[in-house]
DNA sequence: TTTCTATTGAGATGACGAATCAATTTCATT
DNA sequence: AATGAAATTGATTCGTCATCTCAATAGAAA
């Protein structure tokens, strides 16, 4: 838990500006989370019942879509699960996905970005956050 | 119907290559289909029931699938649901989304799509579609 | 410690989409 | 036009994922 202070911060600051509380399950859910790029609810789930065996999954629901209020998640649909995305530890990642065998590889670009402000800034919009996902067929699926 | 020539040798095509069968639902439900940009099997369900109360919903999520298969159409998840695009109208537009009301603004920008082609190929995929959605505040909302 | 309030967990509920199957429709062949 | 094999339909059931419910529990401010 020691190797991610700044991220409880961002979690704590989030909790008590909205009376909300530490705790223990809350505390587990991060640590996990903050190991993983991305992790769907019941990976979380089974990876926490190693250890601990007494977080429901309606919990592990609730917390990861509170990481996501507070910034520290952000959700992805693929197929028919969500995907609980990492997005302190690595930066702001977009992701290419095949629609084949499902690999996901990450991205990032500046210039993607710079244009995403300025279509936002023409239509009266200041920007939070944003998704950017291109599927398509990796190198491999397309023979 | 006649508007649509086209797109209807196009299924006909797929479907005599397959030996499936050209029914009076199908037809009714490319009809409605080509006039989208995007549809939900939901909304197109509501739309046919008004004039045609007879087409039952899991005959529209197969033929909606088989659009797809023909190429007409694309899925998309959008949300919970699956969004069926029209691959007709390519003019694919992106999502300007306000966090606060909820405001949706639909835009579209080349010079985006021309870098996401550029990323796609630096990692050696080739691109079926893509989703871009930008969250923030839009004017009003940001006081 | 007390007290107020948020949180938890087990199970119910709901949403979406696919699968089932008897009845119906299509269409190539008479 | 009639036939009949094969595909299609639609009402319903099923399966999965995620949220909701609510009584019991736990955090934290006084």
């Amino acid at each position: 838990m020691s190797k991610h202070l700044k991220e409880i911060s961002v979690l704590q600051e989030h909790l008590s500006k909205h009376q909300l509380k530490l705790t223990r399950q809350r505390e587990h859910i991060l640590t996990v989370f903050l190991r993983m790029e991305h992790i769907t609810a019941e990976q979380m789930y089974r990876l926490l019942n190693k250890k601990d065996p007494h977080i429901g999954l309606a919990t592990i629901y609730r917390t990861l879509n509170l990481f996501c209020e507070a910034g520290l998640a952000q959700a992805r649909h693929f197929g028919a699960q969500t995907q609980y995305d990492n997005v302190v530890h690595k930066g702001h990642h977009d992701h290419l996905i095949c629609t084949s065998c499902g690999k996901i590889v990450e991205f990032e670009n500046c210039e993607i970005e710079r244009l995403q402000e300025e279509v936002a800034a023409k239509n009266g919009f200041t920007i939070q956050t944003h998704k950017l996902e291109l599927y398509g067929l990796c190198a491999s699926c397309r023979h």
